[in-house]
RNA sequence: GGUCCCAUCGUCUAGCGGUCCAGGAUAUCGCCCUCUCACGGCGGGGACACGGGUUCGAGUCCCGUUGGGACUACCA
């Protein structure tokens, strides 16, 4: 009857990247749907790769993922003394040891061994030497010797490992710091973490780990790995495949809501339902339907997710989530009932907050940029002479609905199909033959930018 | 090489022995709507890797083959 405890636990050597996010939230939703807790470790302790600046990086996606943690984050490279504690625990009651075996040497004879067709593990020299500390030696933990190691993994089932294949790992370093696999362990009992949520690629981990919690005279917790997200060519998702890292998601123009749905359901299924809020996803979330086997990151799905959201977001919302990509152009900001009725106009046009800008910007440029390629196609004589009758006839405003009669009887006059008569004006508004529509168009450009951009193709 | 994991439409998946000549989503194609582009609606093509078992019956259970992946550090 103990309370959920789980935990994210990055390592500060780069940003936060989908498949760390994906964990992050299936950690989360756990904590959030059992009431417990869920909590940030930042592993910190190889001091070479990590740094402050990727601790604030990883900090910042999460929040802007909305996977708030609870308490302060705790630093790994902090916990040093608690680490070398239990070290000194396991030496004092035999269940480690010091070994003085140099990592050239052992290098030589794991290379030997596997040359004579064996396991490069370590060979066990120094285990029965009884050896103390000295300059360049390290602690090892003393395995099991025979029988296997399982867990029942929450996403993956039984896994067994014979104790043979594993060896006797170090768990401090020579240089006095401890190991990951110690580290983790130390920390995951410290911390009563009871759901270990994390990465595919930990399972070979695993058993060595499990080893360690009964050496420690802890309960192991209760497992479950999550495989890997691949990309198209089905190899480990990597910066070859385009962005990976959030934030990078967050400047294309993705919707929060978007990426954690799509990373919610890569890999997690509740029947047939595609669309999840975070919150609906705490109520219904559930390990046993996490998949068993690796899932292609598809950018197609995510853009159709994020469409979606797009076309929900309320219009005066969108305005503000939009505006900081035309804000650099140096543009006049409209009054907010303006810009909302520009978002409405595009905001099932675009997969992305910059395919909105980008699709919005003809409205506040003084005069739109010209597609030269639509502009030599349209431009002809018998056109130009159509925006003259379309100059004269949009001098005053247009009601609401106007439109749609003024163009046909444009149409008729000259003799050609509505939408042969509307596309030079569409082409003098907004500079190119595909838009929203001229309707809305010339009610929110009004009479006088209107007049000014037939002017300028004339 | 060894250990471990995995295997349903291109992709994400439903399926927990019979209701599956396999369902949904996305992508794609076609039609409709239409001032363009989108959106939306309707429809099409598209998968149980292979081989053995078990069973009255297998996508679903077991074994093997093949194919992928992870790990194999004094990195995390």
């Amino acid at each position: 009857m103990s309370e959920t405890i789980t935990r994210f636990a990055p390592s500060p050597t780069g940003h936060l990247h989908v498949g760390g996010a994906r964990t992050a939230l299936f950690n989360w939703l756990l904590a959030r749907q059992k009431g417990g807790r869920f909590v940030l470790r930042i592993e910190d302790t190889d001091a070479q790769r990590s740094s402050d600046e990727f601790t604030r990086a990883i900090l910042s996606a999460m929040t802007w993922l909305k996977l708030d943690w609870d308490g302060e984050p705790v630093y790994q490279s902090q916990r040093l003394p608690l680490h070398r504690e239990y070290i000194d625990k396991l030496l004092s009651e035999g269940q480690a040891y010091w070994c003085h075996c140099q990592a050239a040497d052992l290098e030589e004879r794991r290379r030997k061994a596997l040359a004579a067709g064996g396991k490069p593990k370590y060979d066990g020299l120094c285990r029965d030497k009884n050896l103390g500390p000295a300059p360049g030696a390290v602690v090892r933990f003393r395995g099991p010797e025979g029988g296997e190691t399982g867990w029942n993994d929450l996403i993956k089932g039984s896994v067994v490992f014979d104790n043979r294949e594993l060896d006797d790992l170090i768990i401090l370093r020579s240089d006095g710091l401890p190991t990951y696999n110690m580290a983790v362990v130390v920390d995951d009992v410290a911390m009563n973490i009871t759901h270990i949520v994390r990465g595919d690629d930990h399972v070979n981990n695993t058993p060595r780990q499990i080893q360690l919690y009964r050496a420690l005279g802890a309960p192991a917790p209760y497992f479950a790995h999550v495989p890997m997200i691949l990309g198209a060519d089905k190899t480990r998702l990597s910066k070859r495949h385009g962005a990976t890292s959030v934030m990078a998601y967050k400047d294309m123009g993705y919707l929060p809501q978007a990426l954690i749905n799509y990373l919610a359901r890569l890999g997690w299924s509740h029947g047939d339902q595609e669309i999840f809020s975070l919150d609906e996803m705490k109520q219904v979330f559930d390990l046993s339907h996490v998949g068993r086997s690796a899932g292609v990151f598809n950018p197609e799905k995510l853009n159709w997710l994020n469409s979606h959201y797009l076309k929900e977001t309320p219009p005066d919302e969108l305005a503000e989530l939009v505006w900081p990509y035309l804000e650099p152009k140096g543009y006049a900001r409209p009054d907010g009932a303006a810009m909302a009725k520009i978002m409405l106009t595009v905001h099932e046009r675009g997969k992305t907050l910059t395919e909105l800008a980008e699709k919005a910007e003809f409205y506040f440029q003084d005069l739109p940029t010209l597609d030269t390629k639509d502009a030599a196609k349209i431009l002809t004589p018998e056109n130009k002479a159509l925006l003259r009758e379309w100059m004269e006839v949009l001098r005053r405003p247009l009601g609401g609905g106007e439109f749609e009669a003024l163009l046909r009887r444009v149409a008729e006059e000259k003799g050609v199909k509505p939408g042969a008569a509307a596309q030079p004006l569409r082409l003098a508004m907004t500079g190119r033959t595909a838009s929203p529509g001229l309707d809305d168009i010339l009610s929110i450009l009004g009479p006088e930018k209107i007049r000014k951009r037939i002017e300028a193709l004339l």
